[in-house]
RNA sequence: GCUGGCGUAGCUCAGUCGGUAGAGCAGGUGACUUGUAAUCACCAGGUAACCGGUUCGAAUCCGGUCGCCAGCUCCA
């Protein structure tokens, strides 16, 4: 099915969906219904609350509204036509939709039987032809989205033209939510979250092990790359950030607190902290560009209803750096980062898409400085060759920047990377360099963050994997599964000899049977299992079993090892053993 | 923050109409001495999120607070 088509099909399911809806309650006013990724949805202003349970009613509605096979027939209005009848059925919401068509434009309305919707459409011949829907969940939403407005009730559907493909689409709703970080998580011992301090995650020895190991690659890469590494304090005088322009722009977001006498703010961001040592001495245009990165903790006060295990946090690190530059670097180093970038996301075999985000309202700094920022951008990623979208006033508030936009296995997209430019920290802070020309200058500051956040690279992580993370990043590499008491010892000497070469490996000494110790090794997901019996003590070998390849037989010790320490190393996404 | 739903043992979840809390797994102890996804037995584990109300009596009904979940708005 072509893609406008199934779109019409689904807007079709959400006027079906709306005209149950105004059978079954009274005084429903309609707000909007579009067809979505995934499905519809039609937002509705009533004065009953819809529950889950309601659903199965109004599915129940609209398989009659199917059953009627009522044609759907549009009809071009004046507008004046199009506003006496919408004022007729007392549709508020419609109306000023219908006030702001541009006033040559064409007013249509579909009709299907009692119901009719001002919609531009197209939409399918009759209400029969839809085979396939099903309702998913109720939510509150913003009349037009904006949190000053009403909130209206809002219906989630989805519809296939088959039967086939719905229950398919559902399926893979079940399977995605296996894969939540939040299950994983918990299952596998990574983190967890308190009531005592909501959004702030604690991570647990295993979450450590990933974490540490994410960090270690992230300082190699970096340090290959000329960035020097520097530590910051998380609570800075209130000072600082009206300096910065965080008070005027950011204070909602922020954690304050008082020492002594003097009031104090906890970081959301790191670059103040950057900047002072910066300003720490004299700096040459030689030294430029000058690359400094930060693991940051910051702590950002988001609403309540926002946070979502790791993915939504108040308290992060960030793998801030900032490069201090020439105006003619910007292409350079921001290609640059680019390239580190997809370096890190192949790593991971993430997908990727790149978005430019222009100034928003709340800003600060001149027309010609964003005009400048906004084309330095712009033109490094025509450069490249890249293919990238355009997000319109979303940038930040000192300067517009470049986005990756990964997308997880529930089809969620999650900004991780992101390269910013700023003219405006230079000079609220007055940073200068001594040029060629013996005179001091302002230098051009681009912050960038590559992970992101932390914790929410590793939530995605998570899910990515589904916990059975590559071996470089597994928790527990290889465990040793002793058949009998006797074997203990001699597990422990083979465990031993890996673990002095960092690899981490234990052996699960327990008084329990093989099947038993297989199937938790199993559940933790850990790449390597080796059972040891009087076989292996005597051959020197291991009988190794893999998490997802299964038995893969006999290897002599030693060649294991040092498959494990390359795969290891090259930080491989796939095990060394061959598909049986 | 807003709308709706939810909160019972470490985890997953039962619990009828308001009558005083239960299972499996995990944990502890003991037996068994194990060859590739669960050996058996016993034991322990609870201020039912928290605070208040209604009632002879509340996990169950009502109100408030906190947290979680699905969205909205916002975002790394």
């Amino acid at each position: 099915m072509a893609n406008e088509h199934l779109e019409s099909y689904r807007h079709t399911a959400a006027h079906v969906m709306a005209q149950a809806v105004k059978r079954l309650y009274s005084n429903v006013k309609l707000g909007i219904g579009p067809a979505i990724e995934d499905g519809f949805y039609y937002d509705f202003d009533l004065e009953e609350r819809i529950n889950p349970e309601d659903l199965a009613r109004i599915e129940k509605e609209m398989g009659k509204i199917i059953k009627e096979d009522l044609p759907l027939e549009r009809e071009v209005l004046t507008k004046d036509q199009a506003r006496e009848l919408l004022e007729k059925e007392n549709e508020a919401f419609k109306l000023e939709l219908l006030e702001e068509l541009e006033p040559g434009e064409e007013v249509s309305i579909y009709r299907q039987g009692d119901f009719f919707d001002l919609c531009r459409g197209p939409h399918l011949e009759s209400t029969g032809k839809l085979k396939a829907f099903k309702l998913l969940s109720v939510a509150g939403a913003y009349w037009r989205g904006d949190e000053k407005n009403k909130m209206l009730q809002r219906i989630y559907g989805t519809a296939f033209p088959n039967r086939k493909e719905l229950k398919k689409y559902l399926l893979q709703l079940e399977e995605a939510k296996k894969r939540d970080h939040r299950k994983i998580g918990k299952e596998l011992d990574l983190f967890s979250m308190h009531e005592e301090g909501p959004g702030f995650p604690f991570l647990h020895p295993s979450g450590v092990a990933i974490w540490n190991e994410l960090t270690r690659y992230w300082r190699e890469l970096h340090r290959v790359r000329g960035y020097q590494e520097i530590r910051t304090p998380l609570v800075l005088n209130e000072e600082l950030w009206h300096q910065s322009g965080h008070w005027d722009n950011y204070r909602e977001n922020m954690y304050f607190t008082r020492i002594d006498e003097d009031n104090y703010a906890i970081r959301p961001m790191n670059c103040p902290g950057g900047v002072l040592i910066y300003k720490s001495r004299p700096h040459s245009y030689r030294e430029f560009p000058m690359r400094v990165t930060e693991l940051g903790l910051v702590h950002r006060h988001e609403l309540s209803g926002v946070l979502h295990g790791l993915l939504r946090v108040r308290s992060f690190h960030i793998d801030d750096a900032h490069i201090y530059m020439l105006p003619e670097q910007i292409t350079d180093e921001v290609l640059g980062v680019i390239r580190l970038a997809e370096e890190i996301y192949n790593t991971f075999g993430l997908k990727y898409r790149l978005e430019l985000s222009t100034r928003p309202e709340k800003s600060m700094g001149s027309e010609e400085d964003w005009d400048q920022a906004e084309k330095a951008l712009g033109s490094a990623l025509e450069k490249r060759g890249l293919p990238y979208q355009i997000n319109e006033g979303d940038g930040a508030f000192y300067g517009p920047k470049i986005d990756f936009h990964i997308e997880d296995c529930l089809g969620r997209s999650w900004q991780l990377g992101t390269i910013q430019l700023d003219f405006q920290l230079p000079q609220r802070f007055d940073l200068t360099y001594v040029g060629r020309d013996g005179q001091e200058h302002r230098p051009v500051l681009l912050h960038r963050a590559l992970f992101g956040a932390l914790e929410r690279f590793l939530g995605i992580l998570i899910e990515h994997f589904a916990g059975a993370f590559p071996t470089w990043l597994a928790p527990i590499q290889a465990r040793f599964i002793p058949i009998g008491e006797g074997h203990v010892k001699y597990a422990r000497r083979l465990s031993e000899e890996l673990e002095k070469e960092g690899i981490r490996a234990e052996v699960d000494e327990r008084d329990e049977k093989v099947g038993y110790k297989i199937r938790q090794a199993q559940k933790e997901k850990i790449p390597y299992m080796l059972a040891i019996g009087d076989r292996e003590v005597e051959s020197g070998k291991v009988s190794l079993r893999h998490r997802q390849k299964g038995e893969a037989g006999q290897l002599e010790f030693s060649r294991f090892k040092e498959e494990l320490l390359k795969e290891i190393r090259e930080r491989k996404l796939e095990s060394f053993l061959e598909d049986k």
